[in-house]
DNA sequence: GCACTTCATATAGCGTTGCTATAGGTGCTA
DNA sequence: TAGCACCTATAGCAACGCTATATGAAGTGC
């Protein structure tokens, strides 16, 4: 239960203090578990890191060195925007990996000060958007793409850790990527809306699906499962209810 | 510097709390300093609120009432989308105007356990998004859509809380904003490429049956029968197009 | 009018928190 | 051996969230 003796005790410091995140579930934790864990007494976390939140500091630089090996660890696949994917994807595994130290990271926010982790992470992809660039291949200058994509995968990555394990949808995450990814890229284009009819929505709706699924084949569900399926349909479209 | 002190204590403290917080600059409140400032000891707080988190999560209430108001503070345009658009920009200023207040309602996160409030506003925007699936503008699931357009709404308001106030860009938020509507509506499907990223009609027709059933109470088929049908149309709604 | 209950607030203090003033031990250079 | 950094321990402070207990005020039944 303690830290191995033999080490200095900055490190025990370090290792008590990103165990015990580790394993707080998200509640606080305190300099005395982390000096009586570590085997030293208070002043000597002072000493070596100022105070609390400096030894927070340095637990999240040692983490974020982690993060950003892990960003680098794909070969380049010669396709920028690619790359951007699996970044966007290693943020997110991080992120659901160590949740709390994420949170330290990425959550504890204040007003008008920012983390300097945010900083490091966003130059991290502004640097590989500078390649999408270069290849003609963004719509949108590197910086502001950079900002923008990181805001929607921290956000992304936030709400998947609020969610409980089991029922974490990660599609929620490719289609958010996704969906930054193509609207800083030049594949982009605009088109307008469509029009209404004065049918009930529901017999619309109906009868667009009907047409639909007799010409596309779709096999979501088996062929007795889609001729109840169509039978039902056909009662719905065909009735009269506003 | 003292709240008037005719209000009965309970407002008191909740005035108090808001106060404080939103003049803390982010730093700490103590509950010292609430009953202090609002003229009452410790135990009238806990007597009323429970603990420190319970006064909180009243002040939040209260700010989500303002939020809501706020969410719901404009005329339906008509136009499903055109109201999503206005939700997200309401959300990113209720931020930036109360951003002590944000923080504690989409900041403080905890692994594992979903605040209230998230899921209030994911519920809240699913409901407009439910009148663009009607309309059959919506290439994706409600909820899913929902949540993703949340997460990116809430990481983007995050980024811009951190940024000193005579520096923030705004385009990062319509800019990210129009990324997420444009990926989850049927704008997309319409003008893509042969056969790759665009949702199927049949998913579309799908999705806008589902949303339509479920806004019309159509009495065509039993219950029984309409739980299994919702199933099937699940199933085909979310069916990936790969 | 009076005991009785209930609600709301105050007095005083508990245990824990982050942090520090002070002093002592250790290993190095001279 | 003396001096000098460097590092660590003893002990304790002020502030924290919270509570056991008591007191006052307001209603209720007889």
């Amino acid at each position: 239960m303690s830290i191995d003796g033999q080490l200095p005790p900055k490190i025990r410091l370090l290792r008590a203090a990103a165990g015990l995140l580790a394993k707080s579930g998200g509640a606080a934790v305190s300099t005395r578990q982390i000096t009586q864990l570590a085997g030293v007494t208070a002043p000597t976390l002072y000493h070596h890191f100022g105070d609390k939140e400096g030894l927070f500091d340095a637990v999240v630089a040692a983490g974020f060195e982690e993060y950003v090996a892990g960003e680098r660890d794909f070969a380049p696949s010669g396709e920028p925007l690619e790359d951007i994917r699996r970044m966007w994807d290693q943020h997110v595994q991080f992120g659901l990996k160590q949740p709390e130290l994420y949170l330290v990271m990425f959550g504890n926010i204040r007003p008008e000060s920012r983390p300097a982790v945010v900083a490091d992470a966003e130059a991290l992809m502004e640097e590989m958007l500078n390649k999408a660039a270069v290849a003609g291949q963004l719509a949108v200058p590197p910086k502001e793409a950079a900002r923008s994509i990181l805001a929607a995968n921290v956000g992304v990555t936030l709400m998947l850790i609020t969610e409980k394990a089991p029922e974490r949808n990660l599609e929620l995450s490719s289609m958010t990527r996704d969906a930054m990814i193509f609207a800083v890229s030049t594949e982009q284009a605009r088109q307008a809306g469509p029009g209404d009819s004065g049918k009930s929505p529901v017999v619309v709706a109906a009868i667009a699906l009907n047409a639909a699924l007799q010409a596309s084949h779709s096999d979501q569900l088996s062929s007795s499962e889609l001729k109840l399926f169509l039978e039902w349909l056909h009662r719905i479209s065909t009735s009269s209810t506003s």
